[in-house]
Order: structure tokens, then sequence, then C-alpha cells
RNA sequence: GCUGGAGUGGCGGAAUUGGUAGACGCACCAGACUCAAAAUCUGGCGCUCCAAAAGAGCGUGGGGGUUCGACUCCCCCCUCCAGCACCA
């Protein structure tokens, strides 16, 4: 399918020949450097960087193409954008080719970057290379390092011994939000362990809140992810309330959202983790038993998989007082209680929970309704032994002592205001989303920049001897602990403080950090004093648009969100979001499944461009389906925009000759002929058509069809328009094409004569005038179904097309003997005549 | 279960405030060019009835509703995808 013709201007379409020729002119003129200036308008568009695991595959260059169409059409629109791309080059996959291909991480990390910045410029993104960044570069890391300190010291930053999830595939931690069914993200069937370990976090919750309210600000990122976000930070309001243990001197605080049904809560459940249950069995009958059973519960549930699970109950032998009815309620164990959230304890409400209900069914716990639904009048409650399933809703309260009567709202204020009073509970607001964990025990990430000193504990690395050089002749081992314990030169040091010996941290840090906040760093990656230049950030900042898949719509972009506030908090920038807008493509679909090497499905991007060139793949990428739904991949359809590519190509190849240094053509309409004016019509639509889409719903699917509608014109009027219109049409349609696909855009550019580099010319206006159609075809029905169609002068009144219509010898034909009620006119769109039933 | 999204020809998809359903592309069929094929150019192409044309009927997951008119708005239901999931 391609041809080896020298590409001469009447030749066939030979895309290797022109592209390479663009590709080494743009790579001679090297990137022109964004720089901050105030006269233009700036838009700072961002595609998600990628991690150089060796080449890229159709998701990035999906990402990628939307990206890069967007940035040159604002580009052609006159703001000045800033439009850059980096690596995300720490991870897990370098340290992995290192063990089984004896190469060092940094020495592979860097030839896929060689590689595939190949491949970035072979694509023909138009990325301003002079902002590249690599995060595994002590130019980059030192800065991760410099925020840790920052957060160290206000407290954001901490070290605690606790349970964590341990991936041993990875064989290193993971944060919660790494943790997908209770397996490992990058190992989607091995289960993740909980280990106990000194381990090093970031207080994200201590910004649950802002990163809550402030998703009001992000009203035009997706609902998904939103609604994905919300769902994880899952913040629940309501109160904790003290159970007196009946007997002991120790009470127990149970978290309830429901406080109004707390009448009904008919006993009081721990999590078998709980720190009182081996207090509250000491001494009752068969405690060795019970403590034995609740042992057996823990083990289960540590290996149980995902999934609903039995719940099973264990009685404890005690009872704590409701303090609300001071009656005694026993207390028990369950495995459905979460140690994880809220305290770790509960008060069962059968009546008023599916749970508890559950519960309380199968171990024959009194059922008590206090909650009266609306739609039950108040003195008749609902009898327990009828009721067949818990009513959740809120209502009316009844057997509620002094706040019977009060409806759920109004009853949740007072009952948590009276237990505040009494001293017995307080108002708590719970959070779903845990601190995030950032230790991890591998080699290729950023160290981490503390000192453990046997005199002076944990001392902070002091800034000005920043970077703490992750060491390069490391044997990693993958065993599970840090290869850098492992290095004497790096462990062993001297005490910041005291002079005495101490050693490093040698954790490392989640790569995710690196990833957090590199998006600051572009604006001005040379900055040497601080993470970012300020000035750069201020005038850049926010990012107008983001772009990337929806798999990050949890881990990056809650991260990022974190670290926004957290370098806003620093001075460092002014923006409470990183960005203001959010897209999210869809994934590249074959054969049912996305695209992944394990399911063996790939297609190279290498291969299609060698087949095709860039500016189908890039097109196909974007024609197959709007560009935020998943893609089916289809190896015909790529055929077909190839076709389109050398249509248009061709077209102008036996025209271009032709047209060099011809004139303008007049827009006059009495100078021009039919066909001049319908080929005008058609690209001022066009140029309408696109433009409205870049700036709404980047239907880029619908305006390449309108490109391919424009072409097909053109085949339509060939030798029937006149040179200056031809001219003006093709010179319309490159600059409609360079945003999809630049090489033959800026072929078909040079071709017509241009010198000046097409990426620098104005995005076209259109005339509304010149849009407009001069006829109008004009469905004619009768009760609503389609009978006739007229045609008429663009916007001929109602009445004139009322008339129009009733003239029409098939309408007239069909309204004979029929009673007309009523005719409905809509100018450019319709009639609509309505005839009696007879 | 909760949350978000989707369901339109043989396929991918189009229809921006309710107004000709199926733009554009793929596949398929036919014609031109050719000794022939490929490539290219041109035309056809939702389904059913009819030999065909003319024409008629049906048709946007299903059922109801609002309207002169519904892929589009309202109510109920089904299916699929994604995320979360014993969160008190």
């Amino acid at each position: 399918m391609t041809t080896t013709s020298t590409g001469t201007s009447t030749g066939s379409y030979d895309h290797a020949t022109i592209e390479e020729k663009w590709r080494q002119k743009w790579k001679r003129q090297g990137s022109k450097p964004a720089s901050p200036d105030p006269s233009r308008p700036k838009y700072y568009v961002l595609e998600m960087l990628p991690y150089p695991s060796g080449r890229l595959h159709m998701g990035h260059i999906r990402n990628y193409s939307i990206g890069d169409a967007l940035a040159r059409y604002k580009r052609m629109k006159g703001f000045n954008v800033l439009h850059p791309m980096g690596w995300d080059s720490y991870g897990l996959p370098a340290e992995n080719a290192a063990i089984k291909n004896n190469i060092h991480p940094r020495q592979w990390t860097r030839d896929n970057i060689a590689y595939m910045k190949g491949q970035f410029e072979r694509f023909g993104f138009s990325y301003d290379w002079t902002k590249e960044l690599s995060t595994c570069e002590p130019e980059y890391y030192r800065w991760n390092q410099w925020i840790f300190l920052k957060m160290l010291e206000r407290g954001l930053a901490y070290r605690k011994n606790s349970k964590v999830n341990w991936c041993p595939e990875c064989a290193t931690v993971l944060a919660n939000e790494q943790v997908v069914n209770d397996c490992c993200w990058r190992h989607e069937t091995t289960l993740v362990e909980q280990k106990e370990l000194e381990q090093w976090f970031f207080r994200i919750t201590e910004y649950a809140d802002a990163l809550l309210q402030d998703m009001e600000k992000l009203t035009i990122w997706p609902d998904r992810v939103l609604a994905m976000q919300r769902n994880w930070i899952g913040k629940s309001v309501g109160a904790r309330i003290d159970f007196q243990v009946d007997g002991l001197a120790e009470s127990i605080t149970v978290f309830t959202t429901r406080v109004d049904t707390i009448y009904g809560a008919t006993a009081v459940i721990l999590a078998p983790e709980h720190p009182l249950v081996e207090k509250l069995t000491t001494g009752v009958p068969g405690a060795g038993s019970i403590q034995a059973q609740v042992e057996q519960m823990k083990a289960a549930r540590s290996t149980a998989a995902a999934g609903e699970t039995e719940k099973l109950g264990i009685y404890l032998g005690r009872f704590a007082v409701n303090p609300f009815t001071e009656e005694p309620v026993p207390i028990w164990v369950s495995n459905f209680v979460l140690m994880g959230y809220g305290t770790g304890a509960i008060m069962t409400v059968p009546a008023h929970d599916e749970r508890d209900f559950e519960f309380a069914t199968k171990y024959r716990l009194p059922i008590k309704p206090v909650v009266q639904p609306p739609d039950v009048p108040i003195n008749v409650p609902i009898k327990p032994q009828r009721l067949e399933q818990a009513y959740t809703g809120y209502g009316t309260l009844s057997d509620s002592g002094p706040f019977s009567g009060l409806t759920s709202e109004e009853a949740l204020g007072k009952m948590t205001g009276y237990a505040v009073e009494k001293g017995f509970g307080q108002l708590e607001t719970t959070y779903r989303l845990k601190d995030w964990g950032i230790s991890r025990q591998r080699y290729w990430g950023t160290p981490i920049p503390v000192i453990y000193c046997s005199t002076c504990g944990v001392v902070p690395v002091p800034y000005d001897q920043l970077p703490v050089l992750l060491p390069e002749n490391v044997q990693i081992t993958g065993q599970g602990q840090s290869p850098l314990r492992a290095d004497p030169e790096f462990l062993n040091t001297t005490c910041p403080k005291c002079n005495g010996p101490a050693e490093r941290e040698t954790d490392t840090m989640d790569t995710f950090v690196d990833s957090s906040w590199y998006f600051y760093r572009y604006t001005d990656p040379t900055e040497t004093s601080a993470p970012v230049n300020s000035e750069a950030v201020n005038y850049w900042f926010p990012i107008d648009q983001y772009i990337g898949g929806i798999e990050h719509a949890i881990l990056h972009l809650i991260y990022s969100r974190f670290f926004a506030k957290v370098l806003r908090d620093l001075g460092l920038s002014k923006v409470d979001e990183p960005a203001v807008r959010l897209f999210t493509q869809g994934m590249v679909i074959k054969d049912g499944a996305k695209m992944s090497k394990s399911k063996g499905n790939l297609v190279d991007p290498n291969d299609m461009v060698a087949h095709y060139g860039s500016d189908t793949t890039r097109m196909y990428v974007l024609f197959a389906a709007p560009p935020e739904k998943d893609l089916e991949w289809n190896a015909a359809g790529v055929e077909g925009i190839y076709r389109f590519v050398g249509r248009v190509f061709r077209f102008l190849s036996k025209h271009a000759a032709a047209l060099q240094g011809v004139p303008a053509p007049g827009t006059a309409d009495a100078s021009l002929s039919e066909d001049d004016r319908k080929v005008l019509r058609k690209l001022h639509q066009t140029i309408r058509r696109i433009t409205a889409d870049f700036e709404g719903r980047w239907h880029f699917n619908t305006d390449i069809a309108a490109l391919m509608e424009l072409t097909n014109m053109l085949y339509s009027v060939e030798g029937k328009v006149s040179p200056p219109m031809l001219r003006e049409v093709l010179e319309g349609m490159s600059k409609l094409l360079s945003p999809f696909a630049p090489y033959l855009a800026h072929h078909l550019w040079q071709e017509l004569g241009h010198e000046e580099d097409l990426m620098e010319v104005e995005w076209p206006g259109f005339d509304p005038l010149l849009a407009k159609e001069e006829e109008r075809e004009i469905p004619v029905q009768i009760n609503g179904r389609l009978r006739s169609k007229i045609l008429v002068c663009e916007d001929l009144p109602a009445e004139d097309l009322q008339d129009a219509a009733l003239a029409d010898a098939r309408i007239v034909q069909m309204l004979a003997g029929q009673q007309v009620v009523k005719i409905i006119v809509i100018p450019n769109k319709l009639v609509n005549i309505v005839v009696g039933r007879s």
C-alpha cells in the first residue's frame, strides 16, 4: 500500500517522504520555548506524562493526539501556549529490568526515554522540549526532598508504626489507593498482606474537607471522577457516643450517623481487633473460649478475599449501658465491624439498619422500631414481629423518651447536643480517606531525607545538604528490604545535630510523590533555588486543560490536588486547584478488551506509522470515536482514514502548481459562479463547525467527518471552480487540518506557495453570511408523518412557507376532503399540517 | 447494594435549544478505467411488503406519558460497562 514514488507533487501519497521531510525541518528548528508574556492570553495544556516503559502504546497516542490538536488550535487562535512533556521515570519496572537483564535502572530508563522521545518526534507532537523533565534525575527529585522537609516541619509528614499494605510480588508497601479489590494495583491477582511497619505518611486527611469542598470549583471535571473522589474521601457526619461497661471502669465509644435511632439500639458490637476485647472478656465465664473464638475470627478475616462474608457474632458475656435509655445492652464482637473505620465499635439498631437487622435476626437480638416512616401514623408503631426488613430512611421518632415526636432531622441535632451536654458524646466527622503512606522498600525512587541518630532521634537532612543522592552502585535484590540498607556508604552518616554516628532512612518515596507536582516544575524546570519559579507558576497556573486516562481518577488526581494545596500553603503558588478543566479519554479496546501486553491484543504505534504514517494514525484515533468514549480498534477503519489523507493529497497535487500566485477571490456574491459560492459556503460551514467543537465538546470525530465532506465536495466540483476560489478553499483546508494531521497540513500549505510556518498562521474565521445556505429542503408533514418535501429559499417567512407547503402537488392531493385543524410552521425547519380525524 | 456512564443499520458512529433518524467512515453491491487485477473515480446501500418502480408500513433496549411532533423531556423497567462496597 505504501508506494516507492519519489513524493513529487504529482505522485501518489507517500507519507514516509513527506513526514520525514517535515520531521527533519522541525528537528532543526527545535522547540520554540514558551515564556510568560502578560500581553497575550495564556493557555496551559497538559497531558499526563508517561512512565518510560520502553515504547508508546495506543493509549498514549490517543491521549497525546487529543492534547496536541488542542495545543495547535490554541496557538493558531493567538494564545501563548505551554505544552510540555516529561518522564515519570522512577518506579519498579526499571528495577525489575535491572534484576532480569543486569542493566542499571538509570541506564534502562534513559535508554527508554531516548527511544520514546524519538517516537514523540515521529508523531509530530508539538511539545516544548525545553521544558522536559525526568523525575529520576537529582535536579528534579531534590525538590521532592525539599517539599518533604517542609511538610515535616509543618507536621504534614510524620512517621508511625502501623499496619500497612504489603505486596509480596512488589516486595514493598502500598498506599491504600494502590490496593484494588484487596490486590496490588500492579499485580491484580496478588492478595495484599498486612504488615506492621514504621512508615512515613503524608497527612492528606488534614485536607480532607478542603479536597471535598474545592470540588465545587471543578465544575468542568467529569462527573464520574468527582463522584469517585467524593466516594473515596467518604465523609460522614455523625456522633461518638460512650456506652459505660457494666461492672468495669471502661466505656465503649461507638460512632454513628444515626443518633436519632439510639433508643432502638439493642447491642453494642466491636470489631474483633478492638483493643478493649481482651479486657472485657477477662473474668467472664468461658473467657478462654471466647478469646479463642475472637482470635479465630481475626485470622479468618485477614485471609478472606473480597466479597460478602457471612456475618458472625460472638457474645462477650458483658453488658454496656445505653446512655439515653440507661438500659443495659449486650456486648458482641462481629466480623462485619471494621476496626479501620469510625471507632471500631458500633451500636446495633436492627430496626433501622440492614446489616444490624440481618445480624439481629440471626442471633435473635430484639428489634425495636423507633423511627416511623412518614406515611405511617405515629400512634400505630410497626410491630417488631411484622417487620420484614429494616426501615433505613428518616421519619418521626417514637418510643424515644423526650425525643419522641421529633423528625429524624431535628433529633440528630438535639440528641447529639444532649449527649455533648451530658458529657457522654461528641460531634464527629469521619473520613474513609486515610493518610498516605509513602515509604517504599525499594531502590529506584527518591531517598527520604531523614537521618536517625541514637541520641537526637529523627533528624531531618539540612536543606543545604540536599539532594540526598540515590547511590548508583547498589545490589538490587527485590527481597523486601530497601537495597540501600546494604550500602554502608549511604547508610552510615553523621548526625547533623550532634555529629555522632547515625544512619540514613533507607526507604524511598512512593513514585506518586514525583507525579503530584511535576506540572508546577514544567513552568521552569531550570529553577535552582526552589522547587518552582513562582513568577512562572503564577503566570501559567492553573492548568487550563489537563488530559489523561480515567485510571488516575483517584490515585494521581487526588494526590495532585493535595499537593496543590500544600504548595499553596508553602507560598509557592496561588491556586487552590491545579487544573480547572480535566478531560478523561476513553480506553483503546481491541477484540473486546483493553489493549495490553498480557492480553496480547496490542497494536504497536510504530507499525502504524511505518504502514500509514503519523497523520493517518493520529486522525484514526480521533475519528474512530469521540475522545471521551472507549475506542474499538478496527484495522479496516485505519484504511479508510488513509484513503482520505491520500484523497486530500492527490487533489492538491493535481492543482497546486496551477494555483501558485493566484490572487484571493472576491467574495462579492455577484462575481462568483454558483459552484464557487457552493464550495465557499461549505468551507465556512466547516470552519464554523470545527471551531465550535474546539470551544465546546471536542467531538473531533465529527470534525474529521466534516473535512471529509468538504473534500468530497471539492471532488464533485473539480474543474468547475475558479482557481482563486480553489486556492481559498485549499488554504482554509490546510489550516483546518493542521491540528489533526500536521504533516499533511504543512505540506499543503507549502505546496500552495507559503513560506511562513503554518503553526504561526491565524486560525480561520468564518463569515455567517457566507456560511448561510441559499435554499433549503423543508419537510412537510401531515399529522407528524413525512408526506412531501419542498425546496424553498433560506429564511422564507412563515406565511410564505405555509403557502408553499399547501401549494405542493402531493400535499394538495393528500389533503383533498380532509379538515385542516392546525398548521405548525417552523421557518427553516418544517411544516406540519394537522388534519381532523374523520 | 450505592455512585457514575452507556444502549441508534452488518460494524464504528452522526443528529449542539424537541423539528427530514442513520452525517462521515468501514463492510457489501454495481458501474467507469484496465487484456486482467490492484489502485483510483462514480453510484447504490436501515428493515418489511411489492417482480420492480411508485407507494405503504415498521424502526433509536422494553413499557407508559407529555406534545402538532420525542433518539432528545417525564415516570417505570431491562441489559451492559466502570468505580466503590459489611463505612455504622
